[in-house]
Parts: C-alpha cells; sequence; structure tokens
DNA sequence: AATGAATGAGAGTTCATTCAT
DNA sequence: TATGAATGAACTCTCATTCAT
C-alpha cells in the first residue's frame, strides 16, 4: 500500500464521513438510508462498506467529526489571556461558526448521538462535558475578577449558552443566508447586559439616591 | 352510538397520543416502532390502527398536542395587562413547564416535525409562527414602555428566547428532578439583565460622570 | 322467533349476498374486504357475520345465487316443447339477461369460483356440468333432427356458446346501456349461420351444380 | 457495467415477469403474494424488489408481456395479403397458441389488469384497442369483398371474436392436453358458417324458388 | 476500490375474525 | 340484531449487511 494509495483512502473516508453528516443532518440518523449516503457521495450502496464497518460506526465518526475541533477550539480559547469579554465572544463565534464549516456534523452530533451505543457515546460524553466545564470556568473567571454579578450559577449559565447556540445553529443550518457576525454581536450582547435599559434605570436610581 | 361509547374512544385515543408522545421523545419518529407504542399503552400493535390510520398521524397528532396549549397560553399572557417583566416571566414558566405536563408531546415537536407531510406541517408552522409573533409584540410593548432598550432585536429576541427554552426543555425531559422554579428565575433573570455586574460599573460610570 | 322475525332475517341475508356479489365482482374476491360487503349494506364490518360465518361462506352463497337460477331456466328451456332455433335463442337470452339481473353474481361465479374449497366447489361444478351438458342435448337434438351438421362437435358448440355468452357478460356488466336484445339476435345468428355470405356462394354451387 | 451483467439482469427479470405471470394467473392479483412469486423463481421474497419495484409494477410488466407480442402479430396478419377466410384463421391461431406460448401472461391481462392504477392501465387499453380495431377492419375487409354477409356488424364480430377466444384461452391454460390444432378448426368454421346445415336448406330453397 | 446480487430481519399496515355488550 | 374494540396472522416493502467478482 503506498503512501498515496492511503491518502486516498483517508480522502475518500472523509468525504463519506461529510456526505453521512449532511444525510442524517436531513433525515436523521434513522431515517437515513446507507444508499442516501452512498448516493450522496456517488458511489453504490455496497462500496459504503468499505470505509464504514456498519451505518451505526458511520453515525460515531459523524459525531466526533461533528465535536472535535468544537471542543479543540475552546481549549484555545480558555487557555488564552484574553479578557472575559473576548473570551465570551470567542466561543459564541467559534461555537456558530461551527455549524457552517462543518457540514452540520455538530446538529447530528447534538440531535443523534444518543442512538449511539453505550460505549461509543462515552468518549462524546467526556467531549461534551469537557466542553462545558471549560465554558464553565470561563464565567467562573468573569465573577472572580468582578466582570461578572456574584450571584449566577455558573453551571447555569454554561448550559444555557450552549443551549441558545444550538438553538440558532438549527436555524443556521436551514437558512444558508443568515448573518453571522450580527448573529454573534446580539448573543454576546444578550448574555452580557440582558434586554434591559440601563441608563434610564441608572438616571431613575441616581436621582432617587440622591433624593435619599 | 352512546354518549360513554365515544368518551371512551375520546380517552383511549389520548392515552394513544399520550404513548405515542413518550416513545417518539425518547427514539425519535423513525427509531420508533409502532409496536413499541402500542406496548407502551398496553394493546397489540394491529389495534393501534384502530386509534391512527397510520404512524403518520399519530406524529401529527402529538405535535399538535405538544403545541397547541403551549401556543394557547402564549396568547393568554400577551393579551393580559401584566407590566412587561411578569410577561416574560409568565411566558418562561409556560414555556418550560410545558415539557413536563405534556409528556414531552413538545419535544416531539421541535424535533420530529418536519418528518411530517408538507400539508400536515402547515398547520404547525402557522401556530408557532404565531407563537414567535406573539413574542415579539411583548418585547416591541417592553421597549416601547421603555423596559427595554431601544437598540434591540425584537424578531432576535423572541427566536432566542425560544432556542433557550427549547435547550432547557430537553434537559428537563432528561432529568425528572430539575428544579422548574429555579430555573424560570434564572432565565428570567438573564434576558433581563445579562450576566454583568452592573453595580460596579454604575459606580465606575459615576466616577467617571463627577469627573466630568 | 316469529315468522316476521324469521323473513326479516331471510331478506337482510338476500341483501348481504347482493351486496357480497357486488363488491367481489368489483374488487374481486381477495382485493374485498368484509369491510366494504358490510358498507354497501350500510351495517358495520362485524354485523356481517350475522349473516356469513365467513368471507368465504359468503362466496360461496354468492356463486351458488349466481348460477341456480341459470342453471333452472336451461332445464326449462330443455324441457320445452320449442324448435331447436327457439330453444338456442333462449338460452342465449337467459344466459345474457342473468347479467342483468343478479346483481353480477353470475360474473363472480364464473372470475372467482376456484378460491372456494374443494368441498364446496363440488356442488356448483355439478351445477356447471349440468348447464353445458343440457345445452349439449339441446346441440345433439338439433342435429337429429337435421337442423344443424351432422359433422359439428357438440360438447365444442356448448363450450362455445357459454365462452361466447361470458365473454359479452363481462361487458354488460361493465356497460348498464348495451342493447340486450340486440345482442341476443346477433348471437343467435352467429352461431346459427356464420358471417359467411351464403347467396353467392349458393348461386355458385347452384351453377356448378348445373354443369355437371 | 459489463454487458453480460446488463445481459444477465434482463434474463433474470424476464424470469421473474414468467413466475409473476403463472402465479397471478393461478391465485389472481389480490390472492397471489410476493412469496409465492419470489418462490416460484427459486429467490426469497425480498430480493424480488431487485428486480420489480412493486408488486403492482410486476402486474404491469406481465400484462404487457402478455399482450405485446399478441398485438403485433396481429399488425402483420392484417397487413398481409392473404384472403380473409387465412386471415381469420390465423388470428384465432395467434390469439389462441398465445395462451401457451406466454406462461399464461394474456390470461393475467384479460382478468387482472383492471387491478392496475388508471395510466399504467392507459397503454394496454391502446394495444388492446388497437387489436380490436385491427380484427375489425378484417372483417370489413371480408364483407367488402363479398365473403362476409352485408348485414353484419363488424363491431360486434370482432368483440365476439376476442370473447370467444378468451372463453377458449380460460380451457387452455386449465388443460395442458387440449388440442389447440382441432380447437383452431372449430372455431373458424364456426364464425364462418354457423352450426346450421346448409344443403338441406338450399335444396328447400331451390325447390321453393324452382315453384316461383 | 467498487459493484451487483442476494438475503433476512423487521417495519407499517390490512384484515378476517371474535366476542362482550 | 348489531356494534365497538381488539386481535393475530399475513402481507408488501425497506434496508443494513454480506460477499463473490
Amino acid at each position: 500500500m503506498s503512501i498515496s494509495t492511503e491518502r486516498r483512502y483517508e480522502n475518500q473516508r472523509q468525504v463519506a464521513i461529510r456526505s453521512a453528516a449532511s444525510v442524517f443532518a436531513e433525515k436523521g440518523f434513522h431515517g437515513a438510508s446507507t444508499r442516501d449516503i452512498a448516493e450522496r457521495m456517488g458511489i453504490k450502496q455496497g462500496s459504503l462498506y468499505y470505509y464504514f464497518k456498519s451505518k451505526e460506526e458511520a453515525l460515531g465518526e459523524v459525531c466526533l467529526f461533528g465535536i472535535e475541533e468544537y471542543v479543540e477550539r475552546m481549549k484555545t480559547i480558555a487557555a488564552s489571556e484574553q479578557p472575559f469579554e473576548a473570551k465570551l465572544m470567542a466561543t459564541i463565534t467559534s461555537h456558530l461558526s461551527s455549524y457552517r464549516e462543518r457540514n452540520e456534523a455538530l446538529k447530528v452530533h447534538n440531535d443523534e448521538r444518543l442512538y449511539l451505543p453505550e460505549d461509543k457515546r462515552e468518549k462524546l460524553k467526556e467531549l461534551g462535558s469537557g466542553y462545558r466545564q471549560q465554558l464553565e470556568k470561563i464565567f467562573e473567571e468573569g465573577v472572580k475578577v468582578g466582570v461578572l454579578r456574584d450571584s449566577i450559577d455558573c453551571h447555569f449559565a454554561a448550559q444555557t449558552m450552549i443551549g441558545l447556540c444550538n438553538g440558532w445553529g438549527d436555524l443556521i443550518v436551514r437558512d444558508p443566508y443568515l448573518d453571522l457576525f450580527d448573529l454573534i454581536q446580539k448573543c454576546t450582547d444578550l448574555v452580557l447586559h440582558g434586554f434591559v435599559e440601563r441608563r434610564k434605570k441608572q438616571r431613575n436610581e441616581m436621582v432617587m439616591e440622591k433624593n435619599q
């Protein structure tokens, strides 16, 4: 087996994973057939088994493909020396743009991973937990440095941010013209400041305080 | 056909819908079998067809069941005379508690409705859009009365809130011990004020303002 | 059980047989469902079993109903003192008009009787054979009295006439406006004289005979 | 896809069509199961779907197979330069022998084609109508050249001949020892001359004519 | 590296039939 | 006399998977 042969195999396997991702995202794991996947990559059904031992393995690979880099980036962000706000925005950017770049594999991970057998789900669970914990830590730091309120529940914060991004992820996948840049700004702003008008309130409060 | 006969049928049909909701939530539409559903309600597979014309019809009924009351409640909330903050919290309460009360039917609606044929999806789409628009209007009012910032995008706000609640919905369904009351408080707080510490900022700003 | 009760039962049973005949004729025995039959007579599926022990029994009754009177009439015709031509036409008339009068039951007998179990088919076979034999005898008489050619095969003649009438029977059932009277004339004429022009031939032959 | 592969597929498909024809002829479309068909060709039920998209498609193919060549031959006969009597006998020969050669597919066409959906039946209808019209034309020519009587209804003649042959077709299929050659002679003779003794009649008529 | 052919398990669905009411 | 409810067997069809080529 020459190097180029091996390379070509790996390349084709990547194509297979992306095809599977695309089909699983569209029809769900059980709703998708191996014929669908094979057709999307331009080969015949039986040939798919040259790249995957089973349909389930395909799902496993797609989920891994979907979450791996996503987690990797989070590590980088968490380890970086930026201020809290920057980290937050970087996280959101990374999360949302994953939906565009990874052929819907992240969506598949979110929606279909529980159809994997326990043992294959383990690895994914770790990765996912790791992600959430890193995010939690970022929030905790935010609290420690006084940017965030003492009162917030960092576990809740992390979980919420993930859910919020995943919610938008669905829409991103469905609507290819959605403006990611704009979306990132707005999400970041919401998580930081909420929707309430502060200036006026402050003034009112200040006035009240003065009057006291 | 006596009244009691009709009643009995309707009752059993409700049981069937709830069973289907439960199974669809667990295994997804394509992953669930009609035998699963029948078994969960204690009848044999073939008998299910006394209540549903097809598995697909069952999905349709579940989705409708999941979203109907949910939309109904939103109308009530939107039409009420409460201040913005109360409406917001009512919405979140309604949304999150639906996941507990309706046998996971709302989750099924969110995740599986797109496996319905176009015509059956229409009605759901309208209901869903109605919900979002009502929510948007609530935000718009919040802006008008000055509680919310002028700058916020109400469409984004509504969509985000829905995504955020749905994200937690998944977790609510999976973890029956999750404290809904606590969760509602935190979500409301996030949407209103974000996570950032305001006092300090205010002080800083006050100082700056003084110095001016 | 009063007489009127019994009468009513027999009446309803006749309705059931006619309904079954109509449905079997339209969809075939295996293509028809007991629900179809019940609906056509305005009762519910389960109630049909008050009149028939099984779907198969229904078929049996329909076949019998279809062929009984038909055979009966043939006996009358064969026993009568008419000349051959009149008997032939009477037979054709009887056969073809059966398709109109008996709710397609004769058609069902022709097309579906072989889905009956051996023992139930026996009786029908006898009836059918009887019919054919009577018809054969009519032809044999025709030969004996010199109206028909010596050379003809009476078994073939009978079989052919039956097939020919059944062929038109299908068309009669499908087209309610078909002119039976006209049809009977033409069939009789065909069987007697064929389509060939005789006069000319006769003249030729006469000429030839003269020349001899 | 090599030529031999394609050939093999087409061959096997033909086998499938013939198997289906045989089973449909025996049990009817609704009475036959796909398992029956598969078994008759020595494969497993599921494998049948490698050759047919559905049971219905199988029926369509069988009907087409049954009627196609049959119509083709009629064209040849109609276009030939033979005298009327020869054409008639050729038609009967072609029709009756089809029942032997085509694996009962013609019988299936006759009895089961109406279980096909409208669109698939269209083509068959055209073919069938074409056949009848060709046959009508042959009769019309027979009249024109004076072999047949002026008075005959050619539409009736064609329809009758078809019905008559189909009637015998059923018997041919059921009884493999039936003497086709003999049958063809007799049918032709019937259609041409009927069963009536002509000599005597002629003599009578001659006598009458003389007396005039 | 890929494919045609086949398979067996299981899916959704229909339906004749039963029976308490 | 008729029905609602249920059943279980059979049916058509799909599909993941295998394997010789």
